[in-house]
DNA sequence: CGCCAATTTGACGAACTTCAAGGGTTGTGG
DNA sequence: CCACAACCCTTGAAGTTCGTCAAATTGGCG
């Protein structure tokens, strides 16, 4: 079993942190079985295999994504440093949809024996742990608004003002600029667009000064803007929210 | 508080039922604290406000939805007898989308201090409350699948489908006829296209022979077609899947 | 009947995809 | 260090799908 130590607490901000106490963040450390690298590209989950462990991202991307009949795939879910990734696999046992790295990553392991005795011990803990499934549900939600409801250029404005806000609650993005390791295609999977038009959105956003995307690094220029053609409120990613009891 | 017998188990299959002890259910059951009717266009949640109670739904429907700037609705969900509803409002808190009763709806009620009751005392009944809104998680998941890479054809027809799919689960469709009483504009609501359009394709599949949209009486003519031009695989519904430990 | 909401149809235009080709960047092996 | 390949990005032209606007028709209900 992994120390509590091998979490870098300087360098990680969880993203439920806010809502643990030091006791509970010291008990579900303490319960890491593992600290695993996983190369680019690696399957973390394949659709209707059994899940054996959940994960918290240290380093790096996860996405999960559906394919269709022809290949053309539709993300469903990005996951940053400090996102508990398939804690959903816990109750669910088998997940209907692939989970990958994008890039290289670190992540934490527990295995679901260990959540379990977990969440037979400690009430608290399970709500704190399904709350955290919770706040993908809620993101999961507007993503169904984004592409359902907004054109090209709204749903690319309101995914990068979404990754700008959650990347700012665990410490990895500035105020203007910040890493978003994606291709123009996996932007393009993730908005339910091709890739080309993308790139003509991308170029009209950037000659507009209001935002700039080059591999994988965004530039906000204008914020107020970009927010404002997304139609984005950050209300739904519960960042300053009332934590569970 | 209400006894047992409210919740009438005859008409009554929940959706989770297969995965609960006839003791767990009667302890669920016994802990409802109230049932009741609500007209139709009821809110049951509104985004932002505080919600204390949650809801299992007994008959009628209720949707989740998101407006965009324009007033222009996107449904992030739909719920069908025996589902619970708005569970996620009790480890949230509150909700960052409104809920609404489509029609005239019974409802189960539970205070979330009688939840907080029940999941400090019942690891095991808390795991399955968690594996509810999981099943509501993995159906988002399939939404946004659905918007973002399925034509207008394609969308409807996995609609059709999933609904077809939850309403036999629980004993409220044949196999080729149900009801499923909506307009045609919320049905383009939940798929992300305009109410004129919904009704040109549902004519297109109507003289496809594929399937009849009266006024909110389905009839399927041709399953398989429906099913592959939805790309449609129940799979996500988890319908006969391992149930939580 | 007469009213109101929902459905239906047509014409037109905008948004996005598809297909095709060229240019840039990165990594790799000689 | 260069050459080459693979991948990604970029742009153009043409076609399809879907939205918008407007109007007519249907159906339920007092």
């Amino acid at each position: 079993m992994a120390t509590a130590g091998q979490i870098d607490h300087v360098r990680l901000k969880r993203r439920i942190d806010q809502c643990l106490t030091p006791e509970q963040r010291a008990t579900l450390d303490a319960s890491v079985d593992q600290i695993r690298e996983l190369p680019a590209r690696h399957m973390l989950v394949r659709a209707g295999e059994l899940v054996m462990a959940s994960t918290l991202l240290l380093e790096g991307t996860i996405c999960r994504y559906i394919d269709d009949r022809n290949g053309a795939r539709q993300l469903v879910a990005l996951h940053v440093p400090g996102d508990f990734v398939d804690l959903h696999g816990y109750p669910l046992k088998r997940l209907e949809h692939d989970v990958m790295a994008l890039g290289p990553v670190r992540v934490a392991v527990w295995q679901h024996e260990t959540l379990h005795r977990l969440t037979g011990e400690r009430p608290d803990l399970t709500r704190m742990l399904w709350y955290a499934t919770l706040l993908d549900a809620a993101m999961h939600r507007m993503w169904i608004f984004r592409v359902g409801r907004l054109g090209a250029e709204g749903r690319i404005a309101h995914f990068v003002a979404e990754l700008h806000a959650r990347l700012q609650a665990v410490g990895l993005a500035g105020d203007g600029s910040f890493a978003l390791p994606l291709k123009q295609i996996d932007l393009a999977d993730a908005c339910g667009l091709t890739n080309v038009h993308v790139n003509r959105v991308l170029r009209s956003l950037r000659e507009q000064d209001i935002m700039t995307w080059r591999s994988g690094e965004v530039t906000i220029h204008d914020p107020v803007r970009l927010r404002r053609i997304g139609e984005f409120d950050p209300a739904y990613l519960y960042i300053d929210a009332d934590c569970p009891d």
